[in-house]
DNA sequence: ACAATTAAGTAAATCGATTAAGAACCTACA
DNA sequence: TGTAGGTTCTTAATCGATTTACTTAATTGT
């Protein structure tokens, strides 16, 4: 009678003596058979313990496969540690679990994606991965993604207002229209080198995060008067303290010295304000120095760090709704000014 | 020339001219064909762009996945928030992440297994879920299972030795021979209502948690050279608030009113603690609680609860490594003693 | 030089499903 | 009666791979 252990849609077809396609439209199509026959045939898996359609296979026939994978910018070990990173996941995992989709989590130290792509419909991308290769592999081979504080300029990303936030902390960070001003950037350019940036403003088109605040930063110096020399923006290659460190330094050091620091991540904000304290030079009476990010040292220490801090979960939220609407397009979450003594 | 946007293995063995078989064996079986024909074809592929086997078919014809669900016993967002779960989920998925595997989260509160059977190479389930159908259907239809805190009997589980800390905790908690404990035990009986149990001496030999705690706490009654009367037990159905809050009242005005109460759970020994405050008992003098768990709120507590804590993080690497052996066995798990005021 | 091994590669069945195209039957209408 | 249309169900191709059994060719032993 129940001759497998384990039935498939074909052994229970012959069971119960129709075709592989009655039983598969039974389950997935109603229309294709009578009422009573699919009720007939529905109640008979359930008494012999056919579950449904096994979903490895259904999804390899369909290519679909209801699971999304959240690429996480290090080990999950990080993630679930980090605060930030885990609200922006609840965010995540709360909208999925309401759509019946599972959530796969994928390191970004791992080096390739192959092991996954084959098997989701798609990514979530919390920051730009520490491993560049992910970066490249998620461009060519990831049927849908999502990217979250960064842009690989394809598919949908979800951004604070880059341009907006910018324009406000700096601004904020601006008191008279003789203010020295000196800019360091996050991968302003393409050339992972350390540099200092001239011409910038051939930059003002461009959409990448690091453009988008500096049109936000160059908007509100000119709005204070004043004008920003043609030598004072850097740009520093990748957010480590290291770059930040050097880049810090050699804009204090520059004729005019700067006594407003715009800096385009915590990270490279602490690592000035270190410098600075290093020369002698005091925050924010010497030196204003402003961030952006929110992170948790920025806040111990001291002076507490003024910079932009974001709505983590709402960001989680929004960008699996954007995920599951496989629109492509840039949306835009809260953002407060976190203001602290460095400015 | 590259015909195929994406190529399989099919098309790609017709480009190169060879069999499906012998691109298949070039990237799984080595010895299956000559070094120079598997070289020639990777470097073949590699120039092609096709990046090996579509892992999902590669999983539907081998009955492999390289994913292990995890289960958890609330949502994702629960698991996040909570340290102790999180830590748990630390120690899992560097374990995984080191062999390659993936981590899939499930919630508990899905009424279905069956959305991921089919895509997992098993479960590591972490407590037991909220859910009741999702431990039958673990038991039914799951390829292979580690379940961590409780017991399923089948495959692996990972626990503390539940008896050896009870044991200790209940040793601590006992002074003298006139002692009068009562025990508020969780899910002593299947019958899913609070009552009192007489008899207890009958589940001496039952495997289950609370059969194991029970031991524990007899074994150092009767070292104390204490007598437990026949209905000094309790059985509290599930770890609630609301449950706990009754049956402690109910010991607690039973005669002869306990001065010392073992409860198998840090949510039960608090709620017991917030009746006896409640019922002008002072604590430890007039009644000694000690639980099971080490929660956080334990330790928050005014008199801090003393309880046994476990090593979460340890026990995470230890349910992901006992699921790799997929042997079948049950691994203990470190325990300290959590000594506060309580007791 | 001839049978026996061994190595290298291929054909075809299979994993468990979906789905387009078509067969068989029934109803309806001119 | 013949044809058009509508249901209901089946046949067979397909998704992208793995693997057993088999064919050839090359090597070895005597």
């Amino acid at each position: 009678m129940t001759k497998p252990k384990s039935w498939t849609l074909k052994s229970i077809a012959q069971e119960l003596g129709v075709s592989n396609a009655t039983v598969s439209n039974a389950f997935n199509r109603p229309d294709q058979l009578s009422k009573a026959r699919r009720e007939e045939i529905l109640a008979a898996c359930k008494k012999l313990g056919y579950f449904g359609p096994n979903k490895a296979a259904q999804s390899l026939r369909r290519g679909t496969f209801n699971i999304v994978a959240l690429v996480l910018p290090d080990s999950v070990e990080y993630m679930v540690s980090d605060p930030v990173a885990s609200s922006f996941m609840r965010g995540v995992s709360a909208v999925l679990e309401k759509n019946g989709i599972n959530l796969l989590l994928f390191s970004g130290n791992s080096d390739n994606l192959n092991s996954v792509v084959d098997f989701v419909d798609g990514f979530i991308c919390y920051g730009r991965p520490r491993n560049k290769q992910l970066v490249e592999q998620l461009k060519q081979v990831a049927k849908h993604v999502v990217t979250v504080d960064f842009n690989i300029g394809r598919d949908a990303s979800v951004n604070v207002n880059n341009q907006q936030a910018s324009f406000d902390i700096a601004k904020h960070a601006l008191h008279k229209s003789d203010d020295r001003v000196a800019i360091l950037g996050l991968r302003l350019l393409d050339n992972d080198v350390l540099c200092r940036v001239y011409e910038h403003h051939e930059f003002e088109a461009g959409q990448s995060i690091a453009h988008q605040r500096l049109r936000g930063y160059h908007q509100a110096i000119s709005d204070a008067g004043i004008t920003l020399g043609d030598d004072r923006t850097w740009n520093i290659p990748e957010s480590s303290e290291r770059f930040a460190s050097i880049a810090a330094k050699e804009a204090l050091s520059s004729t005019p010295r700067p006594n407003v620091l715009l800096c385009m991540s915590d990270l490279i904000a602490l690592a000035a304000m270190r410098e600075a304290l290093k020369m002698g030079l005091s925050i924010p009476e010497d030196v204003r120095i402003v961030g952006f990010d929110g992170i948790d040292e920025g806040q111990r220490f001291v002076p507490k760090l003024t910079t932009v801090h974001q709505n983590s979960e709402e960001k989680g939220r929004i960008a699996a709704t954007l995920f599951l609407s496989k629109e492509q397009q840039t949306a835009e979450i809260d953002y407060q000014l976190q203001l602290g003594q460095s400015s």
